[in-house]
DNA sequence: CGAGGGTTTGACTTGAGTCAATTCTGGTGG
DNA sequence: CCACCAGAATTGACTCAAGTCAAACCCTCG
């Protein structure tokens, strides 16, 4: 475990063993580092962005607008991850970006990572791999939304974020510190922030998880991952071309 | 238009406009023809497969299978798309894939597929085009399951399927042929399927659209787009590195 | 001319939403 | 150190969209 590096390369580096020339090139990338304000909206939907950031501390969410006020959001973005790279490849963002916190990201221009590539094309590798997995996530959100009910959706989506944030360093097993409110949890979810909150409340009070405090509690992590048939391969894929 | 080449070149051509070359090389990414019988599944969750496809003729759809038995159908392919191009770059794939209908489909191998590129770049630009609109059309669909009545639901996803299909000359504004039994519009749209037959009824009823005999007919199209704020932006991207 | 999907419809149930009020908490300024 | 405030979390009472169950109906194809 790389715990001196950032959580880019440490998300990576779960996936591919980076040498110490592949580390110092993801360190490059973090050179352009800048800071948004929480709640003030990183990329807005129409906006013509060229760059991409990689997340180094703090918490993001990406979302959907409809004209009837309601919000869907689709991902939440925590240290390692990516933020806009579909933004880069076309020209206008497609979705609204908004820190849920005091965010740290470093800008990446195309080029630098497409150097990154070339000097050390097991990077594209790992980062294709990255991309993927978030795909994949979107699918699993999807599924939640279409044929899980509150409860399961809401253990689902809690076990997957512990998952997430463990392979940074900021999670384990026992549980996470968790800035997101009652009324993120509802959009992302597709809940009502109410009903999110008696959701909360069933699965606390069945000693399966606790939401309070902003730190999330796994009470008994069995009994959650069997409530919702957590399946965590999905997020730990063998990677590409890479057997 | 080029009404004389594949669904995939002309999907392709919607976005790029492509050389004769290009359209040499892309008719020769179908020359592994292979026919699917409706219902058997083509790929299955976990299984190790390498080849991805493009669909020539007939319908087919990827889904998720949960331990309850319940279903959720993340999308459908018609022809012109790509199927299981993840299952090539991850050696397991993540999901289920079964025609509907017989179908055909050539079969890809990702060499193939890099060899085109390389003569001609302009294609992986298409591709990865084509690509990320697959990935906007889930989004969207996020949307769907997550934020919108079932109404609005259903009228998103006709209309939806309706501008897919007239690109590549399957359908028109006043309607498209569609073999989805109302079991599969449920599964797709988070419902159950005596609940689709209800709302497709009552958009019948108030002169919207109506789809019977295996038929989508658009009776007011703007009534339609007004009822979901259907907004096709996310379907017809300018490219990547295409200005 | 059956048989078996697929489609319809009605009657009833229920998970989740809405509305509205109350409590808790962390941060602020005096 | 404390009163105060705004945003967040809770809770109860009521409503409603969508699900479930069950029974017809109806094409279409062998």
């Amino acid at each position: 475990m790389n715990t001196h590096h950032t959580p880019f390369a440490r998300k990576l580096g779960a996936f591919v063993a980076l040498s110490d020339i592949e580390l110092a090139l993801l360190d490059q990338l973090h050179s352009r580092r800048r800071s948004f304000a929480a709640r003030r909206d990183m990329v807005h939907e129409g906006q013509v962005e060229r760059s991409a950031y990689i997340v180094a501390s703090g918490w993001v969410c990406s979302y959907k607008l409809l004209p009837s006020g309601a919000r869907q959001i689709v991902d939440f973005q925590i240290p390692g991850d990516f933020l806009g790279l579909r933004s880069v490849l076309f020209r206008t963002a497609d979705h609204n970006i908004e820190p849920i916190t005091r965010v740290q990201a470093s800008e990446v221009q195309a080029r630098d990572l497409l150097d990154a590539f070339n000097t050390a094309p097991r990077l594209a590798a790992a980062v294709l791999w990255a991309a993927s997995r978030d795909e994949a996530m979107v699918v699993e959100h999807l599924v939640d939304l279409g044929r899980r009910d509150a409860k399961q959706r809401m253990a689902h989506f809690l076990l997957e974020l512990g998952a997430r944030l463990k392979l940074v360093g900021l999670g384990t097993n026992e549980g996470y510190a968790c800035p997101l409110t009652q009324y993120l949890l509802a959009d992302a979810l597709g809940l009502s922030a109410v009903h999110v909150n008696r959701v909360l409340r069933d699965l606390r009070e069945e000693g399966l998880v606790s939401f309070q405090q902003g730190k999330v509690i796994f009470e008994n992590f069995a009994g959650l991952v069997a409530l919702c048939d957590f399946d965590r391969t999905y997020l730990d894929h063998e990677g590409p071309l890479m057997r």
